[in-house]
RNA sequence: GCGCCCGUAGCUCAGUCGGAUAGAGCAUCGGAUUCCUAAUCCGGAGGCCACAGGUUCGAAUCCUGUCGGGCGCACCA
């Protein structure tokens, strides 16, 4: 519990213990009602907006029923005084250990404090990823990947049950395609100039050693065989290829998902078919025309029936086929049986994807509505393009020749805890520049770099104090002056933003958190410089060491929990 | 034509369920520092939160409209 659901509970006992005594009517919300740090530290430690919430439904003016809160919040030991501040604002201040009481709970929970059971009982199935399995990953998939990640290290860390999907599209026409690139190769291998690859095929050369497994597992018996003999044996063994290949990409991110759910798969399962049948049971699927688009119409347009979904009934703009008029599902049409499937097994649904299927996000939130009930709830986080910058200048990519730059590469060249801090460095939703000077600079703008470096001159302490020979004694926490008080207060934040980037299923706020953490660090350190009796390590004055070590010692605590949310490591040196 | 996302300091961006005087970094300006607790530090200035209405005790935040930018718009995935 943090501190400021400890003192939600007080303040609740306080409404009731006034409810009690008539001065507030039964039953209002407190919904609304907030405990947090107000935003400037000198109206003190906690502020609470319940008067100004209540005031209206009860009947009164929030000044007097601030003060009438603020008589009961008096009586709890924990709290040195209460002002009635602004239009109704309740301050508190508390006494004076109750910081510094948080480093000694940091020290006990150590990789569990900030951990929460906010999400306790609710299983969230969060799907990421989900790269067509036609190559390697490459940069556009990153983000996406490190932001799934972190935030289903984050639900977890917040107390939910996670599992962590990836949807194999290995069912369209695009497997097909790779599987004639692979079959092309499997020539080559066994001989065969085949020149330059034709246009629409793959043309990457990841696909050489898949050309040459398959020329060792089949010979030459399928080199002249018509396509119908080898495509789905090719198709599935080089979608395997493929997975192989991705997972390889994904682990040197540090990611790993727990299930890898075909489309192939579910549509031999029948499960379209059943979510079809459900649907038109309930008249959410009929057949029907679609208009033509608006706007620019294609030259090849004709109207068509199809089987189609009522998407238009939860929102989205026009109702939208399942099927194509080949009788084969259209993707949206497997999809929506999908997310039935993931529905089932867990409470909540998120899905991470790129910006550019922005288009299609209503009609799965329409399929997902009407499929559940209305019962689940389901996000889609949409992931914004990230720009790959060399020295300023953006780095050219062309998909046509297989040019582009691969995930690989890039962990390759900066590392994986570069990649994964910076891809949250930014909200999802918002654009972001890669630069691969920047990311790796030593300097104050590059948040990366700054929260290692708090991280490691927290680590160097210890090194010095050894090298010194300090004997070090327990702390006296009563020793801490008030600007070193004022970092642990912010320490003391890491479980409530927690719970916030947990439900705003925003990751992102950890980086942010951590940056202002070290600021505040860094800040504290530097005031050494000037003046040698505020350093962290005072030779002539074991127990103010002793303190001061503690206390930056579960600042790096925090850093590290926080880190790890990210699938960063902290830095014990840097160099 | 329609839909979605976005518009916050010169630039890049935060901004908690709607909360008190809207915050950082860079750049800029003014100081300090040549130190090894290093890969600088401290401070100032800089804002019609795109614009106009609305909701309410209170709006950068919610609603409506306008303007501007990005993305997407039949059986591709």
């Amino acid at each position: 519990m943090t501190l400021y659901t400890r003192f939600r509970k007080q303040l609740d006992a306080a409404l009731d213990a006034l409810v009690a005594a008539g001065t507030l009517p039964e039953g209002l919300a407190r919904g609304a009602v907030t405990v947090e740090p107000p935003r400037d530290p000198a109206h003190g430690d906690l502020a609470t907006n319940a008067a100004m919430v209540l005031a209206k439904p009860a009947a009164t003016n929030p000044r007097a029923l601030a003060e009438a809160i603020a008589e009961q919040l008096r009586l709890i030991d924990e709290v040195a005084k209460v002002d009635v501040a602004g239009p109704g604002f309740i301050n508190l201040r508390l006494v004076p250990n109750i910081w510094s009481d948080e480093l000694r709970t940091i020290a006990e929970e150590g990789g569990d404090y900030g951990r929460s059971d906010a999400g306790a009982g609710v299983s969230v199935n969060i799907e990421y990823v989900s790269a067509n399995p036609t190559g390697p990953m490459h940069m556009g998939h990153c983000r996406g990947a490190v932001v799934g990640d972190a935030l289903a290290d984050l639900l977890e860390f917040a107390g939910n049950t996670v599992t962590r999907e990836y949807y194999v599209n290995d069912a369209g026409g695009q497997v097909d395609t790779l599987a004639r690139s692979a079959h092309l190769r499997y020539r080559e291998a066994l001989g065969e100039d085949i020149g330059e690859i034709p246009e629409g095929l793959y043309p990457g050369d990841y696909l050489i050693p898949v050309g040459t497994l398959l020329a060792e597992t089949y010979g030459d018996r399928f080199v002249a065989a018509p396509e119908a003999d080898w495509l789905a044996e090719f198709r599935t063994r080089t979608v395997a290829a493929m997975m192989d290949m991705i997972r390889a990409d994904l682990a040197l991110l540090g990611i790993r998902h727990d299930v890898f759910a075909s489309e192939a798969e579910l549509q031999a399962a029948g499960k379209p078919d059943d979510a079809e049948a459900w649907l038109r049971a309930r008249d959410l699927v009929y057949d029907g025309v679609l208009e033509a688009p608006k706007g620019e119409t294609p030259d090849d347009w004709e109207p068509v029936e199809l089987p189609l979904f009522r998407s238009t009934r939860f929102g989205d703009d026009q109702d939208r086929p399942i099927k194509k008029s080949n009788g084969s599902w259209t993707y949206f049409g497997a999809d929506l049986a999908y997310h039935y499937q993931k529905a089932q097994s867990s409470d909540e649904l998120i899905d991470i994807w790129g910006a550019d299927h922005a288009g299609t996000v209503k009609r799965i939130k329409a399929a997902v509505a009407a499929l559940t009930e209305e019962k689940t709830r389901f996000d889609v986080k949409l992931v914004q393009m990230v720009r790959l910058l060399r020295a300023g200048e953006p780095i050219k990519m062309s998909k046509r020749s297989g040019n582009f730059v691969t995930l690989a590469d890039v962990v390759g060249e900066v590392g994986k805890d570069v990649v994964r801090f910076t891809m949250l460095t930014r909200k999802a939703d918002a654009q972001m520049d890669f630069d691969f000077a920047k990311v790796v600079e030593a300097s104050r703008d590059n948040p990366v770099w700054y929260v290692q470096y708090a991280h490691a001159r927290i680590a160097s302490l210890h090194r010095k104090i050894a090298e010194l020979g300090i004997a070090l004694t327990a702390p006296d926490l009563s020793r801490l002056v008030e600007d070193e008080l004022a970092v642990v207060r912010l320490a003391a934040q890491f479980p409530r933003i927690v719970e916030a980037a947990a439900a705003a299923r925003e990751p992102h706020r950890i980086a942010f958190y951590l940056g202002d953490l070290a600021a505040a660090f860094h800040a504290l350190w530097n005031v050494g410089n000037d003046d040698p009796a505020r350093r962290m390590i005072v030779a002539a004055d074991p127990m103010l060491t002793s303190t001061r070590l503690f206390m930056a010692d579960q600042i790096g605590q925090v850093i590290r929990n926080g880190l790890a949310l990210m699938g960063v490591e902290a830095a014990e040196e840097l160099n």
